[in-house]
DNA sequence: CTTTTTAGTGTTTAAATAACACTATGTCAA
DNA sequence: TTGACATAGTGTTATTTAAACACTAAAAAG
């Protein structure tokens, strides 16, 4: 036992509600534990903190190697720490969210040596330690937050047609959404690139693609511009 | 050194932007540093965690050790854990904010052992640490909340007049408001209780005062209703 | 060439927001 | 007591934004 304080000390950790959208839900990719406590419960991608580096650092590298997810939307959700969360000893956890593109990734989940596997947030196991309580924190947050800032793109795929960009905004805030006030509104939030090129393989009118215009929306925001959908 | 452990472990400790209202200011209280490092410089009221309490009671307990001030509304900001943010070692703190009533507080702050005061948000001294990040943000959190959340009554009196709440709102925001509409909604809300009672000691005409009505608004909350002011 | 499926498109009504100025009531001092 | 001063209190109009609503267009598949 080599590292020895003066005074008692938590172990701090960090934990990651990583979204991904299918073309029908909002899923959460989870894993499966292979140590106890909570051995075989899933459970959000995690773990302790390092001392050489930030707690941002150590989301991402758990990420990486839980995972295999790099360069991904992260963000800090809040700090978890209630005296019994951990059953072993008491530990602090910095949650994060992230929000990645599933279709880029839906293969390195599966391909890690622990069992790694994406759920529908609205049909979940049932979650080892607090990570229920943290979950459901991060969907509140996500919905809150995808109205004021255009962080749902980082769901989408790079292209996409306006019915996906709804479709998304739907599944997200669970509710329907009009389809002529979605896409006026949309459009004329100026941060929408017209490509030219249309969906592919589909069997029916192909619809036009668009791209999310990170230079305009930066230009607006440098301008006091404030984005709601 | 009776504490050792396995792997190395950042101390965790937390800190608190306590804010206040003036007349005339949005002020944050602050200590002056008896002790290295940064010893002589204001600092955010905190201290280190210990291991039989939660990060909020934490938070509540620095508080009121250090400042006198209990029973106010605290809630979690977020976590700061750069390498460097303290010289001495590695620490990482979840910062928290406080509203305080003023009138109520601003004695007890001054009793403690340590140096503490009331300090105008754009007239600061240079921070402790990485104090000045911790309340950017915490300011820029208060500024987005206040208008979905009627937290901001919390700064005030029991009894207010509609100027004061109107003040209150626009040394906040940092922007004027007009008088008319604001009453207007202000009353719309259905969260303010008139009482038969005026301002006392003015030297012009008296002003009618009210309440915060947290029953009504409890009950508007379950309704699915959204403050916005 | 008909069916099927989704893309794409405007107008009208209702609601919310923003702009704007005067009268009322009390205190204080001459 | 009365006039000056300071802040309280009060509505209307114009503009913007949001909500409701249904048909035609295009492409693919058989």
């Amino acid at each position: 036992m080599p590292f020895a304080y003066e005074h008692p000390r938590a172990a701090m950790a960090v934990d990651c509600v990583v979204f991904g959208l299918d073309t029908a839900d909002l899923k959460v990719l989870l894993i499966q534990r292979d140590l106890d406590p909570f051995r075989g419960r899933w459970a959000l991608p995690g773990g302790f903190l390092r001392l050489d580096e930030t707690v941002d650092q150590a989301a991402r590298r758990e990420l990486r190697e839980e995972t295999g997810l790099e360069r991904v939307f992260l963000e800090q959700l809040a700090t978890f720490g209630d005296l019994d969360r951990d059953p072993r000893e008491r530990v602090v956890t910095v949650a994060h969210y992230a929000l990645v593109r599933l279709s880029d990734h839906r293969v390195q989940a599966a391909t890690d040596a622990r069992d790694a596997a994406w759920f529908a947030v609205d049909d979940l196991p049932t979650l080892a330690f607090d990570h229920d309580r943290i979950l459901t924190q991060a969907l509140a947050r996500l919905q809150g937050k995808v109205r004021w800032q255009p962080i749902g793109f980082e769901l989408l795929p790079e292209k996409f047609s306006l019915t996906q960009l709804q479709r998304m905004y739907e599944i997200i805030l669970e509710r329907p959404l009009d389809k002529r006030n979605f896409r006026k509104k949309a459009l004329a939030l100026g941060i929408l690139q017209e490509l030219d090129e249309v969906e592919q393989d589909v069997a029916h009118r192909a619809a036009r693609l668009y791209r999310f215009d990170e230079k305009s929306y930066r230009r607006m925001v440098k301008d006091g511009f404030h984005f709601e959908l």
